[in-house]
DNA sequence: GTCTATAACACGATAGAC
DNA sequence: GTCTATCGTGTTATAGAC
């Protein structure tokens, strides 16, 4: 008998929602070294050890905000992918729909990462307490696959979804470091390397490449 | 006119030493969060202004690290690949020569990965000054190319070394992230890869393979 | 230029009272 | 649940000695 997901509205968590709240304006705001614990607690009207109460530390905070992204990338691109269609058209609105969620925050993207790739840490998109957002997103990808009007290697096909999310985190992985005006190279990343992916995936059908696919999945699975 | 790079031997040279020496020690022993500024000065004998006068944080000391396992890395690997052999061996004592240096440092790397990949930090394996270090290990991985037997795509050839580096810095990441035992998985990453890369690279000469080499790598250069 | 000594600052985090 | 007070840290500042 597990508790309902269902959002509370008690006290307790009318004050944890104005935190993450104030949280996630100052981070964007201010960025994220120059936003303290103090700040947050002056500028939401509380005390210090009264968000320590509720956050363990600076970084979970930041972890409501990856929630954040997550979900809202989720809907703005899912009514996108209503309609089936070719593979590369839907892998290309759900990548490019990722970034547009993320852009207000590239600044801030830089300080996010450097928690976030640390093992062990709660931020890090591998973690058990990112699951719920991992596998949102994960859900988006399968979505792309499964509404896909191409034929996809059935090898292959259930393990295409985490496979694009890794390819995902590539990216975003470049996006961040990405210094070019208005990050104009991962848009072009991103625009030749759908086409790319799209053949790649037809070529995991040919017979002489078939026993490479399969060695590379094998790999996969034992490594994941 | 450039002050010759030969290691100078000043007082001030033998205390930089001295610092770097102890901080990695510490590092080491007792792991990069409880080794304090206060405690690396302690030990090395000398004051804490003095080890900022040297280098400008904490940080900064884990840079001389970094470039430490790339030299030894290099002076491990270098002698086994003097004579030329097929391409998949030399790749193969390449990387698992790089992971034998990097494991005693394993449990440390989380921390100095935490903030090698944060943009713009001196320590990023892509900022100017980890240009050295980089750079040496760049050299090794074109020596595995250049000695090797097997027959490489004349148009893949001269970049395949540093893609081959960055697969390399795809397995670090994956190494740190690591915590299987003795980091077997990384170990059988490696054994796997290595073929899988082989073949890969054999496959680049099919003609029907070529224009999406082609494209892959036109596309590369523009975003390095 | 190299180095010491010590204090001070701002921050993340914690302890313990109410 | 919430507060105030305090700790330990990286880092900076000051004032000077060799």
């Amino acid at each position: 008998m597990a508790k309902p997901a269902a959002p509370e509205s008690g006290r307790g968590e009318a004050t944890k929602r104005l935190i993450v709240d104030t949280a996630v304006r100052l981070f964007r705001d201010q960025g994220y070294d120059k936003t303290t614990m103090r700040g947050i607690a002056q500028e939401a009207g509380i005390s210090v050890g009264n968000a320590y109460y509720y956050f363990p530390s600076k970084d979970h905070l930041v972890q409501q905000f990856y929630a954040t992204v997550q979900e809202d990338t989720a809907a703005a691109v899912e009514p996108l992918l209503a309609k089936p269609g070719p593979f590369d058209e839907r892998l290309r609105v759900a990548l490019s729909g990722m970034l547009d969620v993320m852009t207000p925050y590239h600044a801030f993207a830089g300080k996010f990462i450097k928690t976030a790739v640390e093992p062990g840490s709660p931020l890090s998109p591998f973690s058990a307490e990112s699951a719920p957002a991992r596998e949102r997103s994960i859900t988006v990808l399968r979505d792309v696959v499964e509404g896909s009007t191409t034929k996809i290697e059935a090898e292959l096909r259930p393990d295409l979804p985490e496979l694009l999310w890794l390819a995902q985190m590539g990216i975003t992985l470049y996006w961040v470091h990405d210094s070019s005006p208005d990050q104009a190279k991962t848009r072009l990343l991103i625009d030749r390397a759908v086409p790319l992916i799209d053949r790649l995936v037809s070529l995991a059908r040919m017979p002489g490449l078939k026993s490479l696919n399969r060695e590379a999945l094998k790999l996969y699975r034992l490594l994941r």
